[in-house]
DNA sequence: CAGCATACGGAGGTAGGCTCCGTTTCGACA
DNA sequence: TGTCGAAACGGAGCCTACCTCCGTATGCTG
């Protein structure tokens, strides 16, 4: 992370800048298992200035979407206060669906820091777990939701979602989560 | 594939099973990504005689899970005959969840070949799908699952549940199976 | 402008994937 | 039972990507 109490020299900003703007690119075009390497060369610096900058890949991922994970935060305390406690949910869960999708392979590697706590991804993993669950209990309150659902299983039902969402062509994720929410069986 | 109209020698029977057995207990226990070459020399073979019997790892991994595949696609044929449309499609989907954890990584694994008709997976997937459609025609004609879920969108979304098992600590997914078919809200 | 701390970068080592070709083995036939 | 040819073997070698380390370069403060 940027320590933002003392500035960076400008040849290191600079190239911060850059490794950012190419691994944005090279993440959209081929998924978070992309080549450090080739970000590097595109970038024009040395192997060993992206891992000054970013010790794992991992890292490097958390800079690149700390705005989406901090937005998607503020979002979900935005929604606590929505009169309509379901409706919330449902919205704070597209939302989710829609920042997992930025690049493919995010959401098997947000899954994969849940269990290592000393990864930075892992830290915004928590605080999104959190507001869901702090969302679901609502929904659960105003009788939106079952109240047999626990936390962990829609957490995990979510991130299934989620990540089956990542391989479907281009679409909105509404169709899919209208059926996680109404399920499958006519009533 | 075991060109069943040719017998193979002796030696190289030997070292196919070999491989399969190693690969089995390889798969088990470090997922679908485990190291080929340790597979080879497990089994005390060359790499080279590795990627004769099997030039992808898709290839291992679908001569390993033939006889679950075959298994899988038998249960749902025999399951059309079930009097409950309904269960029968809760029964297959439990089996189709249950293979797709045998190993770590397989739903990633057989989700990617869905695109690549030359993977030899791909064939196993397809005859899945035709399987799983059937059951959940069938189960819409019968009132029992909503007329307006597409064959696309319930492959997707059990693909999603079977990836996301994969992560949780082992149990049933009943549960988890349940929330999917009985849906998150209140009735 | 000098000096020191910070930043750089790529060689080198590691691991695993994968091919190719010289060597070995199996099995059919005489 | 021995020979011979086709099938099978196997590991060196090349490639990619990861990651570290240390000699070199640069920025910025005094």
């Amino acid at each position: 992370m940027v320590d933002t109490a003392k500035p960076m020299r400008a040849d290191a900003r600079r190239n911060y800048e850059r490794l950012m703007d190419q691994a944005r690119a090279a993440f959209a075009e081929r998924g978070t298992e992309a080549s450090l390497e080739d970000i590097a060369g595109a970038a024009g610096v040395g192997i060993g200035t992206l891992y000054r900058h970013f010790p794992t890949r991992q890292d490097l991922l958390e800079a690149l979407l700390r705005e989406q994970f901090d937005a998607l935060a503020a979002t979900g305390r935005d929604l606590l206060d929505d009169v309509s406690a379901g409706a919330a949910l449902v919205t704070w869960v597209s939302a989710f669906v829609a920042m997992t999708s930025t690049y493919r392979g995010l959401t098997a590697a947000l899954t994969a820091t849940l269990r290592d706590e000393s990864t930075t991804l892992h830290a915004a993993c928590v605080s999104m777990r959190a507001v869901a669950t702090a969302l679901l209990e609502r929904a659960q309150q105003a009788g939106a939701v079952r109240a047999d659902v626990s936390a962990s299983d829609f957490l995990i039902l979510i991130s299934g979602v989620a990540w089956a969402y990542e391989h479907v062509v281009e679409e909105s994720p509404r169709r899919l989560l209208d059926l996680v929410f109404e399920g499958l069986v006519e009533r």
